[in-house]
DNA sequence: AATGGGATAATAGTATACGATTATAAGAAA
DNA sequence: TTTCTTATAATCGTATACTATTATCCCATT
């Protein structure tokens, strides 16, 4: 009855946990899902589970062969620039039709999350999160809450490699910061054109560094 | 053990009839699916139907609300138009890193694709069919299996309404096979920028033409 | 007639149970 | 040893059964 515990879908929850464990790290990359362990780690039969999992793989978390059951989906170099790819024909989209929208409180906000954005004792899975904050905010305006939809998933399936790749944290985010100040900055200006320029290279560049990382 | 009989996941196999239903119009949009009818139809239980439900919801076919179960989804104007911009952000994308690839046989296959959608008594659904067949080939080269798989994804959400409104066929039909050809004649001359404003416009136009049907 | 309970039916959601498939290990034959 | 077979264990996949939730209907009250 109380509405601040409402009753939850076993299926959605076991989804959520499941989706936070791989995001974090504690589900690494090609690790098997066994529905029987995680029925009963959190003490629900498989049903749920099985559910659960079948979201995650339509969203691209998770592989499950035939009979032979799930596993952490694992990237390759060309994955995830296909993901980046993918992100940027449709940001850019976002951005176009936010843009206009976009108020000087919006704008404000998104300062405010690049503030939070510069502290430098970020751990990886708050600074993730800041940084969708950063883009989601700009496409607050856009009203299309599908394509919004679809590359929060985009970025969540990128999420890990960034809660993993801790180390190569120090440049990548200087350098993504100067460039989220510049998109930024001409959002403000309403350089529309500018603005998305901006966008697809940080997209490109942000590609290419993770890219390079996980190559090594 | 016969290879021309694979065994299927029930899940799997709900999931296509489902679908196609849906596509094909015998389940309509906004119609409830009753998980117990669904098993007992085609010999089930209900724990595949629900299987297949749940990845229906992902792929967007199908809406459901906790504890009431679910309906085919029901596609506003604003979210056929979302549909369209997502396939212009994507299938422009695909165009460009395929077009360098294709092959004279490619153009072939494709120009044969054109040749069967002249035919005039085609039934919606294969033409629609072959509207798909069209523009995959055109990205066959493109070798990004994410993206024409959500793609393709957004272009079976729109299908049912092809099949729906039969009767615009005729003009839509027409104008459509002119800007097929126009986009496939861009294409052979590796005209990259050309045809990718020829592809954006086609998708605009029948983007307006079918919200039109829809809002009258 | 309109509205508001309360019983009943219909349906969703989940656990348990079981058969089917796949992985693992151990022993026999080469 | 290596490979093949066979037995065993682990795990997946689905049907059945039960509980919880939601819808429907009837009747009383206004």
């Amino acid at each position: 009855m109380n509405p601040a515990e409402p009753k939850l879908n076993t299926a959605v929850y076991i989804h959520r946990r499941l989706r936070e464990a791989i995001i974090e790290g504690q589900l690494q990359s090609g690790s098997a899902i066994r529905q029987d362990e995680i029925a009963a780690r959190y003490g629900v039969s498989k049903i749920p589970v099985r559910e659960a999992l079948v979201l995650l793989e339509a969203e691209g978390f998770v592989t499950s062969q035939p009979g032979r059951g799930a596993s952490v989906t694992e990237l390759s170099a060309a994955e995830v620039e296909e993901i980046y790819l993918m992100r940027l024909g449709l940001e850019t989209i976002l951005l176009e039709r936010s843009l206009p929208n976009l108020t000087p409180l919006d704008f404000a906000r998104t300062e405010g999350i690049l503030h939070a954005l510069d502290s430098d004792n970020l751990d990886p899975l708050a600074w993730q999160q800041l940084d969708r904050e950063f883009h989601s905010g700009l496409y607050r305006g856009a009203n299309l809450p599908r394509i919004q939809a679809t590359v929060a998933n985009l970025h969540g399936n990128l999420a890990r490699y960034y809660t993993v790749y801790q180390s190569f944290g120090e440049t990548f985010r200087v350098q993504g910061q100067q460039e989220h100040r510049a998109i930024l900055d001409a959002c403000r200006r309403q350089e529309n054109a500018e603005a998305c320029d901006l966008l697809r290279h940080h997209l490109t560049r942000s590609s290419s560094t993770l890219i390079e990382q996980l190559t090594k």
